[in-house]
DNA sequence: TTTTTCATTAAACACTGTTTAATTACATTT
DNA sequence: AAATGTAATTAAACAGTGTTTAATGAAAAA
C-alpha cells in the first residue's frame, strides 16, 4: 500500500513545517525578526539549519506564513460582528476588536500592519495575502457605507472615511507599540490608547 | 599655540563625524537601516571600519544621531504656524505640515516615527532626544487646549484626543510608507493620504 | 631629535543567510 | 534478504555582518 507510506510521509512532511513555523513565530515574537537565525529556528527544532531550506524558500516566506496566520486570527475575532445591527455600534464594535487584538498581540500586530516584508515577495504571493488583510478592510467599508445609507457621515467619501478610520485605530496602537508614547503625560501612557479610542467614539457618535 | 592647534584638531574631529553622519544617512535612507554595514559607510567615506567607533559607541549611536536631525527638521517647518491666528485652523495647518513632511522625506519619518531603536538607547539619551519629539507635541495639545478654549472639541479630553489626532496623521502617512495601501481601490492609492486628511478636517470642522 | 599622544588600521571573533555536496534513512524492486 | 533508488537530513563552505583588539602611523610636545 504505497497510499498509506505516502500519506504519512505527507503528514510527517506537514508536521515539521507545522514545527518550524512555531518555532519562528515563538523566536520572532520574542526577540524580533531580524535578530532571530535560522541557526536559532534550527536549534530551537533540534534540526540543522539547511533543513528549513527543504521547507521554505528563504527567511521571508516563513515571515509571510506567519502573516498570513495573524489575519486569519483577526478575521476570526471580527465575526462576532454579525450580531451587531445598528451600523456604527458595528463600526465602534470593529474599533474596539482591533485595538484589542493588537494590544493583545502587540507583536503579531507589529509583524502584520508596521515591519516592512522584504519587497521580491510583496509582489509574488503577498498579493495574495493582503486578500485577507483586504477583506477586513473591505468589511470596514461596506460597514461605513451603511453608516452613510442611514445618514451618518453626510458629506463624506466612504473610501476615505475608511482609510482614515482604519488609520487612527492603526495609529495608535502602532504608536503604542513602536514605543512612542513618551510625549504623553507619564501617568496617562497605560491607559492612552483606550483613552484615545473613547475620544474618536465621541467624534463618531457627533457627526 | 597649543589653542589653536587644538581647534583645528577639534575640528577636524567634527568634519571627519559630519561626514559619517553624511554618509550613513545618505545610506539608511538609501537602503534601510538593517542592510547598511558599518563597512558600507566606511566605504563611503574612504576609511577603514574600525574608525566609526571612534566616533559612535556603535551602529544605534549614528541612528540615533540622525533620529535628532529629523524633528529639527520637522520643527523648522512648524515654525511657519505663529502666523496662524485661529487656532483650528493652524490645528489643520500642523496636520498638513506633518503629513508633508512625512510623504517628502518617507525614510526620514521612517527613522523617526516608525523603526524601533534597540531599547538599551532608548533608556538613556532617547529621553532626551525625545524632548524635540515632546516638543512638537505638546505644541499640538495647547493648540487644542486653545481650540476648546473657543468653544471647539465640547466634552473632550485635550491630552487623549492630541493622541488621537496624532495618531490619525501618523496612521495615514505610516501605513502609506510601510506600504499597506494594496487594499485602497487602485485608482485612488496615490492620493488617499491627502483625502484621508481632507476627511478628518471634515470630521475637525463639524465639531 | 626623541618622546608622547592619539587618529587610524588590519586582523580577528563570533555571528548572519544561504548554497553545495555528501550522508543517512527508508520504501521499492529484484 | 539484498540491492537499488529516492528523498530527508546534514556538514561544510561562502560571503557577509557588528564589534573589539593590538599594532601602526603621523603629527605635536619635550
Amino acid at each position: 500500500m504505497k497510499m498509506g507510506i505516502n500519506d504519512r510521509k505527507e503528514r510527517e512532511k506537514e508536521e515539521l513545517r507545522e514545527r518550524i513555523l512555531v518555532a519562528a513565530k515563538t523566536l520572532f515574537l520574542q526577540k524580533g525578526i531580524d535578530k532571530t537565525s535560522i541557526r536559532n529556528i534550527a536549534d530551537l527544532i533540534e534540526y540543522s539549519p539547511g533543513i528549513i531550506y527543504h521547507y521554505f524558500r528563504d527567511k521571508n516566506e516563513i515571515f509571510h506564513a506567519l502573516h498570513q496566520g495573524g489575519f486569519s486570527q483577526l478575521m476570526s475575532k471580527m465575526s462576532i460582528l454579525g450580531s451587531v445591527r445598528n451600523p456604527l455600534e458595528r463600526l465602534k464594535a470593529m474599533g474596539s476588536i482591533y485595538v484589542n487584538f493588537a494590544m493583545d498581540n502587540p507583536d503579531m500586530y507589529d509583524l502584520m500592519f508596521i515591519k516592512e516584508a522584504p519587497i521580491d515577495h510583496v509582489a509574488n504571493t503577498e498579493h495574495d495575502a493582503w486578500k485577507e488583510g483586504g477583506g477586513t478592510f473591505n468589511y470596514l467599508r461596506s460597514t461605513i457605507m451603511e453608516c452613510m445609507e442611514q445618514g451618518y457621515f453626510k458629506g463624506h467619501d466612504a473610501e476615505a472615511l475608511s482609510y482614515m478610520v482604519w488609520s487612527t485605530v492603526h495609529g495608535m496602537v502602532s504608536l503604542s507599540i513602536r514605543k512612542r508614547c513618551e510625549v504623553i503625560l507619564p501617568e496617562r501612557q497605560q491607559s492612552i490608547v483606550e483613552e484615545g479610542l473613547e475620544e474618536f467614539f465621541k467624534m463618531l457618535d457627533r457627526i
